[in-house]
DNA sequence: GACCTTCTCACCTACGTGTTAAGC
DNA sequence: TCGCTTAACACGTAGGTGAGAAGG
């Protein structure tokens, strides 16, 4: 955690970071219908985006953002009558691989210039090349975000966990609000938002 | 250059930065006959791609590297009768923008791992927005890489310059040799090979 | 007219979507 | 059968080509 050091000059600057995520508005509509994210042997990408913006940070030292995504509870997941339902035994859970910012490694004042977004890490249900972050299917998991600084002894400065981004991975949607809200504002599922609008015109919500 | 202070211990495994060049062949297929690279307002890549293995860096420190293009000569060129000609008084030449890899900064580790690529420079006859480079059309180029270390004190480590990347900067193509060369192997303008094949099937070298 | 630049265009690369049917 | 996973698919986003007509 912060400041676990006796602290020297230059990390005086970093008692202080913040970690704001992004388009919370959307996440907690995902959220309320308990969000579905699915994995795929190639890796497939999350939405909405895990975004943050950063302050707190020494422009000139050098941080890597990580994430990573922690097992959100013991529980293999079903869902059945419209409703999620925790089931049986979990499998033992591997330790999720972290995906590492592609910025990184990068100066304070780049993370901290503008929000940083995590639209390019991939779930996969197949351990596979690098890149990607494999999860088990139908199980739960709380994405979090790490901060470490680099470019001389590492140390880890803050971790956030966001609970409007938990999700359930799945291969295939179940509850089809969350298809939905997933085409209506992803761009690249625009093919679908059309077909629905042509026979759907006035739908909102 | 390198090596220039008393070096201290972080500082005696750089001695020997080399950075050699890829695709050497193609590029001397296209040097030999004098290449040209489109200038736009928006910005165009440059085909080929400046592509470098670099080896020699300390793998723990942080390096920044740099692509610049210098004036080859002080001359305005014409292509006249399939030959290029210099012309008349070059116009004051602006010192050219500097383009950051967008790997920038890394490890030395990063930068040695695999060859480093600059495919998403954009070359542009006009100033505007960040990550362009301005050049003046009809004026001859040379490209050149730097290595800096950063995440300390700056210092230029090393500057490369490939003569046989030269080119000319035109709005369009002048010598239509060079227009076969980039259509055989530029994949994004498959187009015209498509094309071209059609009616040439035959046609090598 | 000659020369150079700009813009629109068809046609690609590359890849992110949910759908659907098939596989297990 | 049922539940879950996979692969092919149509249809988008996003953007890199030179061609060719138009502009200056």
């Amino acid at each position: 955690r912060e400041s676990s050091e006796p602290s020297d000059k230059s990390e005086t600057s970093e008692r202080d970071v913040r970690v704001v995520l992004e388009e919370r508005v959307l996440w907690e509509q995902f959220h309320a219908l308990t969000n579905e994210m699915i994995v795929t042997k190639t890796g497939r990408r999350m939405f909405p985006v895990i975004k943050v913006s950063v302050s707190g940070l020494d422009p000139h030292a050098m941080y890597s953002l990580l994430l990573d995504f922690s097992a959100a509870d013991a529980h293999r997941w079903k869902y059945v009558n419209g409703e999620w339902v925790a089931g049986g035994k979990p499998e033992p859970q591997p330790p999720s691989c972290v995906y590492i910012h592609p910025d990184s490694p990068n100066f304070g004042a780049h993370w901290m210039r503008a929000p940083v977004s995590f639209c390019k890490v991939k779930l996969s249900n197949k351990m596979n090349g690098s890149g990607q972050i494999m999860l088990n299917s139908l199980h739960k998991y709380q994405p979090r975000m790490h901060i470490v600084r680099v470019g001389g002894p590492q140390r880890l400065l803050s971790s956030h966990a966001f609970p409007e981004t938990r999700f359930i991975a799945v291969t295939a949607y179940q509850n089809e609000e969350i298809t939905t809200l997933k085409i209506r504002h992803n761009p690249f599922a625009k093919a679908f938002l059309d077909a629905k609008e042509r026979s759907d015109p006035h739908k909102d919500g």
